[in-house]
This record gives C-alpha cells, structure tokens and sequence, in this order.
RNA sequence: GGAGAGAUGGCAGAGCGGUCGAUUGCGGCAGUCUUGAAAACUGUUGACUGUAAUAGGUCCGGGGGUUCGAAUCCCUCUCUCUCCGCCA
C-alpha cells in the first residue's frame, strides 16, 4: 500500500510509476487526493469538538467538586449540544476513510526506476545468462517420461489421492526432494539467514500483509471453517514474523529463510504450462526474506540475486537472469529479478525463482518499522526471493542430466542426495 | 468438548468513574563516581495523527453501549492461561 504522504508530496511521480506499471485506472490518483483533502478538514473540525468536550467535562468535574451544580449542569447541557455534531462529523469522517482505504489498496505499488517500460514477459530485459546448456543427442525425453522410466513420481496417484496438480513424489524422486530442501536450506543459512519452520496455514491479517489479500484471494486455498489461508509461498508467515515490530536498526537487515509447501488454486492455467511438473497446485519452496534500512535495500537485491545466481551454478543448470518490465511484475514489487533455467528436453526456459524489492509496500502495511538515527520512526523495506522452487528445478535437473546409463546428480548434491546418479 | 481465570506501555505489574497516556519495578538511553567496568546514585525513556514549529486529537485485546466524563460500569466478539476430557 502506498503512503498517503507520497500523494500530497509528489503526484507526479505516483503517475509516472502507474504509467510504467501499465496501471490504467490513474483517475484513483485524484480521487485519492480529493478525499484526502475532504478527510483532513473533517478530522480538524473532529478534534476540535473532541478538545471542547474533553475541558468542558473536565471543569465539569472541578465544579461538582467545588459544590457548584448548576454550574456542572449548563455545561453539561452544552457538552451534549457539541457531542451531537461531533457523532456526525465522526460518522463522515469514518467513511471518507474507509473510502480512501479502499482506493489506496487498489494501487499497485511504483516501479524503481531502472525497470524497463514494457507490457509483456517478451519485453522483460535479459541481465545476464550462465551455464552450459546440455548436449542431449543420445536421448531426450521430457521430465515426466523419466519420472515413470525411474519411478520417481506419479501423477495419476496424485489425481487419485487428490486431484490434477498435485503429484506423488517417491523412492529416489522422494529422496532428491528431500536432498534439494536440505541442500538449499543449508546453503542459505551458511549466508547468514536464520532458519525459521513457519505455520503453513495464516490467518486473514497475514496474508493481507503480504497483499496476497485482498486482491489475489481466488488464488489462496481458503479453510473456511477456521478462516485461515494455505500459504502460496513462506514469504507470507515469514515476513509477517514481524508485523507491527520495530526493529532495532542495528539488528537491520534481518535475514529470513524458510522451507515450505506452498499451495496455489492457479485457476485459469491450461495446456503445455501445466503438464508435469511444470505447474502444480503443491510444490516445495525454500524462501528467503530480508528486512532492510531503505538506504541499502538496493545493494541487498543484488546481493540477493547474486546468492541465488551461485546457487543455480552449484547446479549446473543453464540460466538466465531477467529484469521484469513494468507491465509484467507483480501488483507490490518495485523491482523483480526473475531467474529461468533451461529444460533442454522440453527446450524451454522455466522460471525457478523470482527476486524482488517491495520497498515499503508491505510494511506499511504490516508495519514493520525501524528508528533512524535522528530517532524518528521509518518504514523497512521487504525484499524476497525463492532458492530456490523445487519442482522446475527437479524437471530441468532431471532432462538436462539424462544419460542413458541414468540420471547424473550435480556433486553439490551427492552429500545430500548419497548416490551420484539416480538409475 | 466441559469448568474457571484473565487480556494495561519493550517486559513484569498497579489502577477499578474525573487530578490517568496511565503508580512502581526491570530493561533501554544519558550523566555522576571509576584508569575502565560493575555496583550505587541522578535524570530520561510508548505509538499513531497533526503543525512551519507549537497546540490539538486518538490509542489500556477488537467492536458496541451507559455517562457531562470510561483503562475503570454494561453487552458482545476474539485470544491467552489453569483444571478436566479426548488425542499425535
């Protein structure tokens, strides 16, 4: 949610940032800015009528002492005059804010300025790329071909279990999961980020934190008898670690991480997108979140990019490294990396892990705050990012490593994983 | 699921209709003392809104009510704790 501060200051840089972010309904802006100037005026007349009632009641008070009671009750009477308006002005005030809440949360958040202009993922910039991409002369069969070659996982069990979408993953297709959220894990809190084993369900206050509320509810598995939401990723419990936490700024920034299941409806999907493991409504995750002073949060995204690059390297996988347009990031990113590898036997990029600085688009929401050095209080920035998202992970591991004596595990792996090859 | 107790500032814990944004202790910060530290002593220490700066306003779990006036009384919801039951 963007700070109502932000529309009083600087207009034009709110529109400048929608247009980029190819945010068509830019009226919201000025309507923003009219209630606001409304809600303000109302809010002075509110707490002036507020001040007159609290010292009238208090010589209210001074007079009954002194014995004083018709004094006590012609101020009284006038007390009562003065509420009545003030229940009014109260109930305007209430609404305006409601309505200015309501406009306020439909804003996507504004672009950093090194986002490209663009509407579309062909318009996304490529940064850099890496990696040898795989010769696969001698075979070359797709993910879900050597799942049932190996017996690694199964689909239709899943359908039977549960449904499309979520897999059966057993013997050394089990074991490699395993190996990877162990090796992933690991590899991030040797960098400095402190585990947490986070709820797996949140409550409807968390995940309007991270903005998966209100607009992206149809997303969420909902347990209605309870309230609460499945997590579609741990940067919804993990971040909301704290809300409403002022953090020492020398405790800045706090490094998170966190592995998870992650459960998304991903209503709408269809076709080739979906087959395998290519998208799936429960998938495994290792998240990191980091919390930062906004003086350095930019520094910390390409920090974190570079962590997350060397881990698809430790791979060996073929990479790439895009920076989103404007109309491809997300509703509350300011600026997102996003990392493809290359599944050679299907011969497409997939996207394994997306990087992104959020500013103080979610902590204002959950205010998550830090005191400066002059002692004022400011918002932290939230940043995020997946190392990784198993499952693309496991495809392109999988078709880019196939011999036809088995499947080479990347020597990274083998300590996790115990074997060199699955076969 | 049954019975009872409770929810107050970073933490602990008073207050039970006006002088309460809230006693006190701990913690934090600053100072005195000390070569330094500890101890002791002194002072200071909530958030939000608002202003050029003041002022003003809001917040004692959430919502509603009674009253001139509510942390204090009433209703309601949520959560926590204790005991019993069930259970990984």
């Amino acid at each position: 949610m963007l700070s109502i501060h932000l529309f009083r200051q600087n207009k034009e840089l709110i529109l400048e940032g929608l247009k980029k972010k190819n945010f068509k309904d830019t009226d919201l802006v000025d309507q923003i800015i009219g209630i606001d100037e409304q809600r303000r005026l109302l809010q002075v007349e509110n707490d002036n009528l507020s001040a007159a009632v609290n010292s009238a009641s208090k010589s209210v008070g001074q007079l009954m002492a002194k014995g004083d009671k018709e004094g006590a009750e012609a101020i009284k009477a006038q007390v009562l005059a003065n509420k009545e308006r003030a229940k009014a002005v109260a109930q305007s005030l209430a609404e305006l804010e409601k309505e200015q809440y309501e406009a306020l949360v439909r804003l996507p958040n504004l672009p950093h300025s090194s986002v490209p202009y663009g509407k579309t993922p062909e318009e996304n910039e490529i940064v850099r790329s890496g990696g040898e991409m795989p010769d696969l002369s001698a075979q070359k069969m797709p993910h879900w071909e050597l799942a049932a070659k190996y017996g690694l996982m199964d689909f239709e069990l899943g359908n039977k279990i549960t449904g499309a979408g979520f897999p059966v993953f057993m013997g050394q297709g089990a074991r490699l999961q395993r190996a990877l959220i162990n090796y992933f894990l690991n590899y991030n809190i040797d960098a400095g980020y402190k585990e947490y084993c986070p709820p797996f369900m949140v409550n409807a206050e968390s995940a309007f934190g991270t903005t998966q509320l209100p607009d992206k509810e149809g997303q969420m598995y909902h347990v209605t008898e309870d309230g609460f939401f499945l997590i579609p990723t741990a940067e919804v419990p993990v971040t909301n670690v704290y809300r409403d936490v002022i953090i020492p700024e020398s405790e800045l920034p706090v490094k998170m991480t966190a592995y998870s299941p992650c459960f998304r409806r991903e209503a709408g999907s269809y076709g080739k997108d979906v087959r395998g493991l290519n998208r799936v409504h429960q998938f495994d995750k290792v998240e990191v979140v980091q919390l930062a002073n906004p003086a350095n949060s930019y520094e910390i995204l390409e920090e974190m990019v570079s962590h997350v690059e060397r881990l698809v390297q430790n791979l060996g996988l073929p990479y790439r490294i895009l920076r989103l347009c404007g109309g491809d990031m997300s509703f509350s990113s300011a600026l997102t990396y996003d990392f493809e590898v290359y599944s050679a036997a299907q011969e497409r990029w997939l996207e394994v892990s997306s990087v992104s600085n959020f500013e103080t688009f979610q902590t204002n929401r959950m205010k998550i705050r830090f005191k400066d050095g002059s002692n004022k209080t400011q918002m932290v920035h939230s940043l995020n990012g997946s190392s990784l998202a198993l499952p693309r992970i496991m495809a392109c591991l999988l078709e880019n490593n196939q011999t036809p004596e088995g499947i080479n595990i990347p020597a990274a792996l083998q300590p996790y994983f115990g074997k060199e090859k699955i076969s």
